[in-house]
DNA sequence: CCTCCACTGGAAGATCGGGAAG
DNA sequence: CTTCCCGATCTTCCAGTGGAGG
């Protein structure tokens, strides 16, 4: 049944991007200027999930790297690499092969100047999750950095720039801004086409199985690719040559739960003692929280820490909070 | 209406762990 | 070995906020 199962995963980058063709042109005209060696404008790519973002932008930037040979490039999640170091050392990694990565402390700021001193090919970063960094001035800080392009992915403008200072807004303005929207089903079910012809044999999905998974996924793509990739693996377990209806439709809920189960993996002790609290109580008051939290920990965290806690949980929408102040409870998703 | 106080989240400083320097 | 420096984590303190309950 899969013939290639690298693209069925999330992170895959297809050969040809089969919508999205207006987005592609206005990121690589962005880019144009690093053929000639220069800088390219900043971008930024805005967008729900799921809409291709990520993609695009990795995409575009291998295209020009097939183009370019001097060229340097980079990915950076911010949601990995959060803190200003840690986003610094990722893109110090992008050009510089002999750095040392198992020093773990290097005097203060030598990461910055070392990308400061950086002189020669053009070095484009895609920064995705932008607002999740947690000091926005270092993209003051690169933005500022000799021939260097960013390509910012973010959610909403709105939110990242409430997050930024003036000095740095302004500048922002006037980047190439970029804005994506939910896939329509028939996006979607070309997209899922795409996939099936690489991924899977022939035959194994009928169109209107890939129009039932893509009505499910609700115009995001990762969702859709999650479904069709578990639909799949089930319909391979069960012996069957051909995906059939009612596998797709306990795949649905299956790829909705792996997705979040994947968020759970990621949590630490102490948040996962929160989320079962949560989870059991379904809907539960701060105080409330707190106090069991204290009961179940052996060690526990301070009430600050622990809203460090929850408010890295939401991010990962695994829990939600509601209200403001003494009205805020703590839902369960 | 007003007051109270539960709750949030920023700021500053302490502590931890690991690596480098002496 | 000790001392210093770093980033990350955590605590302490606290100002601001707005819903609950007189």
């Amino acid at each position: 049944m899969i013939r290639d199962a690298r693209v069925l995963q999330p992170e895959f980058v297809p050969r040809d991007i089969v919508h999205r063709t207006q987005e592609v042109n206005t990121l690589s005209n962005a880019l144009e200027p690093v053929m000639e060696g220069n800088a390219g404008e900043t971008a930024f790519l805005y967008g729900p999930s799921g809409t291709g973002k990520t993609c695009i932008a990795q995409f575009v930037a291998e295209r020009l790297r097939e183009n370019v040979i001097d060229i340097n490039y980079q990915y950076v999640n911010c949601w990995e690499d959060y803190s200003r170091f840690k986003t610094l050392y990722r893109i110090l990694e992008g050009i510089d092969r002999t750095l040392d990565i198992h020093r773990q402390s290097t005097p203060k700021d030598e990461l910055l100047e070392r990308l400061h001193a950086h002189e020669g090919a053009p070095y484009v970063i895609i920064l995705d999750e932008v607002d999740q960094l947690e000091d926005k001035s270092v993209l003051y800080e690169l933005y500022r950095t000799r021939g260097l392009t960013m390509v910012l992915i973010a959610n909403q403008e709105t939110e990242l720039f409430a997050s930024l200072n003036e000095r740095l807004t302004s500048r922002l303005r006037t980047a190439i801004r970029i804005d994506f929207d939910r896939y329509s089903v028939e996006e979607l079910v070309a997209i899922l086409e795409d996939r099936v012809r690489w991924g899977l044999r022939e035959d194994t999905v009928t169109d209107g199985q890939l129009e039932l998974i893509a009505d499910a996924a609700a115009g995001d793509a990762r969702v859709g690719i999650e479904v069709l990739r578990v639909a799949a693996r089930r319909a391979t377990q069960q012996g069957l040559d051909t995906i059939s209806d009612e596998v797709i439709e306990t795949s649905v809920s299956e790829a909705k739960s792996e997705i979040r189960q994947r968020n759970v993996e990621k949590l630490i002790e102490e948040q996962r003692i929160l989320y079962e609290i949560i989870t059991e109580e379904q809907e539960i008051a701060p105080s409330d929280l707190y106090e069991q939290y204290r009961e179940r920990a052996e060690e526990p965290k301070s009430d600050r820490m622990v809203r460090n806690y929850l408010q890295k949980m939401q991010r990962y929408n695994l829990i939600k909070a509601t209200g403001e102040n003494r009205g805020r409870t703590y839902v369960a998703l």
